[in-house]
DNA sequence: TTGCTACGATACGGTGTCGTTTCGAATCCG
DNA sequence: CGGATTCGAAACGACACCGTATCGTAGCAA
């Protein structure tokens, strides 16, 4: 641990570096958004992020690439609470979920993601992946409430979790209006049951 | 009613253009499928066709408005059935879509309709009013239910519609795993309660 | 200050798509 | 059969994007 430089990943890298990758991240972001991942082009990124075309060719190999890079960066961590009930923590996660799934500007591209994913071999093993870490997390949490005993014991975790979450990307996906968060209780209640 | 002609819709054309526009959609379905909206081009479609590309555009006056036709084209209606219980029909109707998502070639190109739908105007109009009257069924089927007390009074019509077509959308659109045929009994009775 | 490096801008040849037009051949209909 | 219509194919000029290379400039590090 001898002088300043070299601890981390990034953090030593020329500040011009640094700067040129985050606009270039941001900008591929609004244009997935606004124009799907088939018809963005690395020429649209780079005028919107008002940097030349070589810029991104430095960093990235192409747009798969590119869009790679962006759902590492949009890929929020989950916050998990440790505290309370099954029941309260199933009901945090899926607020945190609603409110992303609502309000940032990453989730704007989603859509774009999902065809993607579909099309695109690279794009779609990344998808693909982090949607089942994530869906994981909840399975996780409601095979702990059957073990504890809080929650029925024929339950099927598996299929839980997707009920829960199902609705919550339907609405995103399928529709213009995002599913409320503050419907999430309602949603809890419906499919775990009342509460106790 | 004089004559053979002039009765129904389309059916007294030119045979050439009931062919050519028949190959010409189940081109366009396949393209979608395979490169989504975005990526799609009029000449791909016409040399999937084997057609020339003037014919596509004597029929339609773009990319958007030849889509719009392959949307109406694959709006498969849906049967509900009207014997039965509340609950075997919602099963009946949930194994359908559940069939839909999992083995039609249609299907494949829902992931590029999804990012359609949010990227352009004209498929978004079209795909979400789709999207709301397949919902409403089911919505209609629920509520039935409730008036003839055949399920519980402080059900949410529509937000278990959501909750029982949520998954099944989830697992297409997010998962390369559609949602299996034999698993919507369970569903059914893990949303709705065991049967009485 | 003095190198060095990444920058934005611009231009390159090559390719692909646009939407239109023009063919002669094939097909339909009466 | 014969006139009308649609067809597939090909070519058009215009434009967009590809990925690379080359500028002079500006910010960085020592």
């Amino acid at each position: 641990m001898s002088g300043p430089a070299n601890a981390g990943g990034k953090e030593d890298l020329d500040p011009r570096i640094v700067r040129s990758r985050q606009v270039i991240l941001e900008a591929t972001i609004d244009e997935l958004a606004e124009v799907g991942y088939g018809a963005m082009t690395i020429e649209s990124v780079a005028k919107r992020a008002g940097v030349g075309k070589a810029t991104i060719y430095r960093q990235w190999r192409g747009k798969a690439d590119l869009v790679e890079s962006v759902l590492v960066m949009i890929k929020q961590d989950i916050v998990v609470r440790v505290d309370g009930t099954v029941r309260e923590r199933v009901t945090s996660l899926l607020q945190g979920l609603a409110t992303y799934l609502s309000d940032s500007r990453a989730s704007l591209c989603m859509p774009a993601m999902v065809s993607a994913a579909h099309h695109d071999d690279t794009v779609g093993v990344f998808q693909f992946r982090f949607a089942n870490e994530r869906r994981q997390v909840l399975v996780d949490l409601l095979t702990d409430g059957v073990s504890s005993g809080e929650l029925d014991s024929d339950l099927d975790a598996e299929l839980t979790a997707e009920i829960l979450a199902g609705p919550l990307f339907y609405r995103r996906l399928m529709t213009d209006r995002p599913f409320p968060v503050d419907d999430v209780d309602q949603l809890v209640r419906a499919v775990l049951g009342p509460a106790t």
